[in-house]
DNA sequence: CAGAACGTTAAATTTTTTCTTAACAAACTA
DNA sequence: TAGTTTGTTAAGAAAAAATTTAACGTTCTG
């Protein structure tokens, strides 16, 4: 009966743990994370380490699809590989805390956006200005190429803004605006 | 030859209007919007107003495709709808201060983030304080329910910062600590 | 009230993405 | 060195998502 009492346990156990994947591959999944992705670092989370093959066990997926996730992971830095000795399977720990998952996620997300947009704002601008300099352009065309540069010029607050907002991440200044702990 | 000056400059003004529109529209990709509400709101940024039938013509898509995209660019509040007499078309406009768009979109998507894993470890707590406080159960299952138990908990304080972070954007008070306007 | 204009919903198609099976390469073991 | 084991790339299949065509409902107009 003891047995019994353990089996139970053990069926409730799974049960808690699978709803907390569930909502991790779930908000994973809302940032555009791929679904098996999710579900690897899910399983992960609860576990010390693990292997390839016991990512496929635990999934019932297929090993390249363990593979290629787990490198997305690691490039997002949500999982670690583990240097371990006396086996040649290569072994990984997910990172359990989340504010690193969260800034190293956001961080690379909003540096591709600043720097993808800074970089056509420069070029547009210049070709702009060239146009509005012009004094052989008719007067419509100069004035709609100044009121474009002045739009793409002012978004430009916006872009460093985002910069200093990753800068504060990166550096943990920003916890000291927002302190992690919440008294309570 | 007024007029041939013109001409390039029309090319040249429409061609660095597209590379900003397309790097808009990359970052939308990247956030998981679709390219094609990616390419509408690029498009409506440089312009006043437009409605369904010039976005069609403009885009060269299908109307439903319109219909459909606006309204979930409306949801992450990039496009409003404007009130307009005189004409049975709807017309909008889109946001042209990205922080608002930042604002709208992120935060939606961490509240929906903390609902769901707050609901989530909530659930699963109770049911592993059950387990672990139940003295007929094997000490092994009770101190893998604590660990587990212990575990998620320590993540609230993750999700508690996110929503202070929420917080700090809706009221704008984040500007205080990272103002908008950056010197030079 | 009939007909047209506009927008939306539904079903179907196309495209894209994700995953798997199969082939390969590298590193270890006997 | 031959044979395993492990991980990765490549090509193909399956699944999911985005877009279009078609049908519908509603509101305005004559």
């Amino acid at each position: 009966m003891e047995n019994q009492h353990d089996e139970r346990a053990r069926e409730k156990l799974e049960e808690a743990k699978d709803q907390v994947i569930l909502a991790i591959s779930e908000t994973m999944d809302l940032y555009g994370v791929t679904p098996a992705a999710g579900k690897i670092y899910g399983t992960m989370y609860f576990k010390d380490q693990m292997n390839l093959d016991e990512m496929r066990e635990e999934l019932g997926m297929s090993k390249p699809s363990m593979s290629t996730n787990v490198r997305t992971l690691q490039q997002i830095e949500m999982v670690k590989k583990k240097f371990q000795r006396g086996t040649r399977k290569h072994t990984y720990t997910a990172e359990k805390d989340f504010f690193h998952s969260f800034m190293s996620y956001f961080c690379q997300m909003w540096e591709r956006e600043v720097k993808m947009n800074m970089e056509a704002i420069h070029e547009a601008e210049k070709m702009l200005r060239e146009i509005f300099e012009d004094e052989s352009i008719s007067t419509e065309l100069r004035d709609e190429a100044k009121s474009h540069y002045e739009l793409i010029n002012q978004s430009k607050v916006y872009y460093r803004w985002v910069e200093k907002l990753v800068d504060s991440i990166r550096t943990e200044e920003i916890y000291k605006f927002l302190p992690k702990d919440t008294e309570k």
